[in-house]
DNA sequence: ATGATCCCGAACACAATGTCCGGTAACGCA
DNA sequence: TGCGTTACCGGACATTGTGTTCGGGATCAT
């Protein structure tokens, strides 16, 4: 790719990720990115077709990362000694950990279809193995439960960062499987 | 009040609830609304200020209705116990299914942080009581979780609304305390 | 050096929100 | 019934934000 084409994109999302940080994406208007990114407008257009399709761009390149390693996770980090999904879970968060600075940009407000859109579908197929099939309840509701879960829990994450993935982890187990309330 | 101010008044919530059915709440326009309510620019914006308040008071009423015995169930009954929530969550639902031909509308896509605002206000309330302490979680991550599993669990609905409330309930409270998942 | 490619900026078209105003009709009350 | 008040109307307007177009100028690769 150009050498030029790199600068403007790179310069695009790095203004996008500053922005992200001081106020929420539907705030952020396109004048505002390409004044800080120091490009023309024009520019910005041949690079991305509207202002949601470079938040997709953005989400998809999270995800991409984030997901990305998962097949050999057991090389990156050692997990060998926990369960499968537990360990998956927690490798996840150390990745999103990473961006978790541009998360309540996005999510908070409106307008966070986007980013669950992309990670509700990911984390479908993470789980899919993980809902037990049952008569009483449709498996559909169950799996779609068990990601929400996720979500929301990474939802109040981005609220309350100081805590570490692995804290996070345990709480989503220590809340999801029935501890916790009475009923 | 006006009797030309409740009809006015009238006729834009019954043409905004028409619309809410054919397409989501961030795709109406106030033009339409006015269309089809037949009434003037003007008369919109002295009812309510914004496009937003329209929504906003939309949903109060909503919940007005939806959770409106419910505080007088408790004056009177004793709720606390587990037969409580249970009893007080399929009364919800029963109200809330008068009004499931706009959730699509109003939580589908982008902006239905409105909604889910007062809703996930009135659940805090409701559950308050079901937490557990725990030195594990956090007080308020619990509390989150399980105002963010029913307040799915009414999204779901709003996609599957041939399910009763009874199902739905049985659902949510079967999913909730750790059946339907290995980990 | 030279042609292709990208960038710039300024102007434009478009859509939607919300405001203002002068005239008109409906209301409530005496 | 008459009269002051209130609400409605519609059309024009200001504003903001998105996305497009175009000609001229800079930068790339060979």
């Amino acid at each position: 790719m150009d050498r030029r084409q790199r600068k403007s994109r790179q310069a695009i999302f790095r203004a996008f990720m500053e922005l992200l940080k001081e106020e929420s994406y539907p705030k952020i208007t396109v004048a505002q990115i390409i004044d800080r990114a120091d490009v023309g407008r024009t520019t910005f257009y041949t690079h991305f077709e509207t202002k949601d399709a470079l938040l997709e761009s953005f989400c998809a390149e999270i995800f991409e990362h984030v997901f990305s390693e998962e097949l050999d996770k057991e090389k990156t980090h050692d997990f060998s000694g926990e369960h499968g999904t537990k360990a998956r879970v927690t490798h996840i968060l150390y990745h999103l950990r990473e961006h978790i600075a541009y998360l309540p940009g996005i999510l908070s407000g409106d307008s966070d279809a986007v980013f669950m859109g992309y990670f509700k579908e990911r984390l479908s197929e993470l789980f899919a193995d993980s809902v037990r099939d049952s008569e009483a309840v449709p498996r559909d509701y169950l799996l779609n439960h068990l990601v929400n879960d996720f979500a929301e829990t990474v939802r109040w994450w981005a609220r309350h960062s100081e805590y570490t993935p692995e804290e996070i982890s345990a709480f989503f187990f220590a809340a999801a499987p029935g501890s916790g309330r009475e009923a």
